[in-house]
DNA sequence: CTGACTATTGAGACCTGATCTCGACAAGCA
DNA sequence: TGCTTGTCGAGATCAGGTCTCAATAGTCAG
């Protein structure tokens, strides 16, 4: 495991260097496979023993949102996440229980934003989709006789 | 103009207390037509001479967030910022230039949450669209040759 | 391998947005 | 009018995030 992390691998693409603390933040992040927030991240890191001051750790976490390997979710509850995710443009199916998320492409919404651009007449530079609900695992969960 | 105030009605009929805070509160909104901040807000409480404390401000947000008159709303730099608004299901395309929000019905919407809760075997239980771009206006002032 | 250059880091101050506490106050009702 | 209780204000406090600046460490030329 020296190091096939794909975030690590996308910091080198864009010319960054690949210092201790943000293999370590790359590695923080590609272990969670649904959101997490900042203060969990920083939980996180300081229970693996990774020295990570704040400050690069969201620093870290801001330089990966440009790089889009990372994306910041807004939560229902007005919280802040993020997701680690890949680069095309996509979006968040969020399970509202254990915080799983899938990604989703774009099938068709692409027409709805032109009509709504067409009736409004604004020209829509970029949209964003959140969806929030349960997944599968939660589902049964939630309901176990039915 | 007393109080034809939509915002103060919805208070009402809720059954909250219609106190002066509230009101000056309501009637700030109403005089929105984009969206604001809640520093904004603060500031235009300050210059009417509405002695209106934070505290009370942000409750009077929450409350009426709660009342789905207001809705928060999640600008693509994070900032936080509140719309007024009807009642219904709806979504907001936020002109990035000037601030307007314009709102938007759910033209086609639904079908496409279905689709991806089928693909997904998610259950969905609420999503958010966002879109961002410039308004008539704006566009008008940034290609005024073209 | 070494040194130098410069990006990056850590610690902590600081800032902004928002919430909480608690005594004082006032809206609404009898 | 007087009570009851929801609401308010002031300010402490919290959370999330950013900034500063000296120290450190990647990276690359030699």
């Amino acid at each position: 495991m020296t190091s096939s992390n794909p975030i690590v691998d996308a910091l080198d693409a864009a010319g960054y260097r690949l210092t201790g603390p943000r293999r370590a933040v790359a590695d923080l992040i590609a272990g969670y496979d649904g959101h997490f927030t900042a203060a969990e991240l920083e939980a996180a890191a300081r229970e693996h023993r990774v020295g990570v001051s704040r400050a690069t750790l969201f620093r870290a976490l801001e330089l990966l949102t440009e790089l889009h390997v990372v994306e910041r979710l807004d939560l229902p509850g007005g919280e802040h996440a993020y997701v680690p995710c890949v680069r095309a443009h996509h979006h968040h199916l969020v399970c509202s229980r254990c915080g799983r998320v899938a990604e989703v492409e774009d099938c068709g919404l692409a027409e709805i934003v032109a009509e709504i651009a067409r009736r409004s007449g604004y020209r829509i530079e970029s949209h964003r989709l959140e969806l929030f609900g349960l997944c599968r695992h939660c589902q049964a969960k939630a309901a176990p006789g039915a």
